[in-house]
DNA sequence: TCATACTGTCTATTATAATAGACAGATCGC
DNA sequence: GCGATCTGTCTATTATAATAGACAGTATGA
């Protein structure tokens, strides 16, 4: 996500066909700060910018979520799935070359032991994915839990979450991710 | 969504046990700020509000999006997946009881000569998955390739598309499709 | 040609966000 | 009891966001 508040407020204004007074007048604020914030030569407090969606009317979370921007490959052979894991976690990604995606799906394997870590991993969007073999403990805020093969989860990955191979053999997960965290 | 952001961001600061001065130091700003905001004595501009995320981390986004309160259901155990499937077909459905998904995560099983039909199927958005178990037939936009163990796929959905087992034994795939289409 | 109405930008002033550093309460060990 | 080290809050100062209003450019029509 980039911090070009700037020219992100000017697409959506403009998305709504809507001039820099007319949004003033309807959010309640001065034209000429819309001006400034759209020249990135202020940040806005989140109480102005919220002020200024509202006349839009667009909510923060929506402002700061929206995304403005040959035959594609389909079929991706066992071993095409480029390998973006360490030793211990290996995480192979479907169409990783795909130009834009709006998932990640991964086929994960965690050693016996294998842990993504304390400090917990966070990101962007919401993930799921099912144990296809093995068992791992998984935490998701605050809360753990172990999996079993054919289990399965969900949750908001802005959740800090962590995965640990509890087990004695290798672990498999199929798991997906939206917007893709890769 | 509140614009109560001193709360939220106390919640979730705490959420990853950090102190006031901690998250300060990570992020670059005074733990008088912070405080400030927690207690919405002050509006941070949006700039500051970033580096004090950035800090956690956490992207203004998910900031936005996360809803504290309610606590939704993360583990899945196998028999609590919701079958929407066939006889011969079998699709369980990963959190279908949330309210908000972004995506449908499907764990299905085919048996031998499982097919989704002649009519191929088509809805919006992407599709994929992996191969778990068996080996399958997939047909897109008119292409077909029989996918093995480990294999994976993934396509625009809007393009007409047909799963047929070909193998003799069943045929297990985890797959996501964002939006969700179930 | 001139008037009117719109566009976005700029500047001086005012309001507010952010800083640095002091302060008080709580906890831990000595 | 005392010092050290946390916790969060508060205040005076500085930096910056937001305002009001002027300004220039463009377009439309009388």
């Amino acid at each position: 996500m980039s911090l070009d508040v700037g020219t992100h407020l000017k697409a959506v204004r403009q998305m709504y066909g809507l001039s820099q007074r007319e949004l003033a007048k309807r959010a309640g604020v001065t034209n000429g700060l819309i001006s400034l914030i759209e020249q990135n030569r202020v940040s806005p407090s989140v109480g102005s910018l919220k002020k200024v969606l509202d006349g839009i009317p667009m909510g923060l979370a929506d402002f700061f979520t929206l995304d403005l921007g040959g035959k594609p490959q389909v079929f991706f052979p066992r071993e095409e799935l480029a390998n973006i894991g360490t030793a211990s976690v290996e995480l192979r990604l479907v169409g990783g070359r795909l130009a834009k995606r709006g998932m990640s799906i991964l086929h994960e394997r965690y050693t016996p032991n294998a842990d993504t870590g304390e400090e917990m991993l966070t990101h962007t969007g919401e993930e799921g994915g099912v144990i296809v073999k093995g068992k791992i403990e998984l935490t998701v805020g605050g809360e753990s839990r172990v999996l079993n093969t054919g289990d399965a989860y969900y949750f908001k990955s802005s959740l800090p979450h962590r995965f640990r191979n509890v087990g004695r053999e290798d672990c498999e997960i199929v798991s997906a991710s939206s917007p893709p965290s890769f």
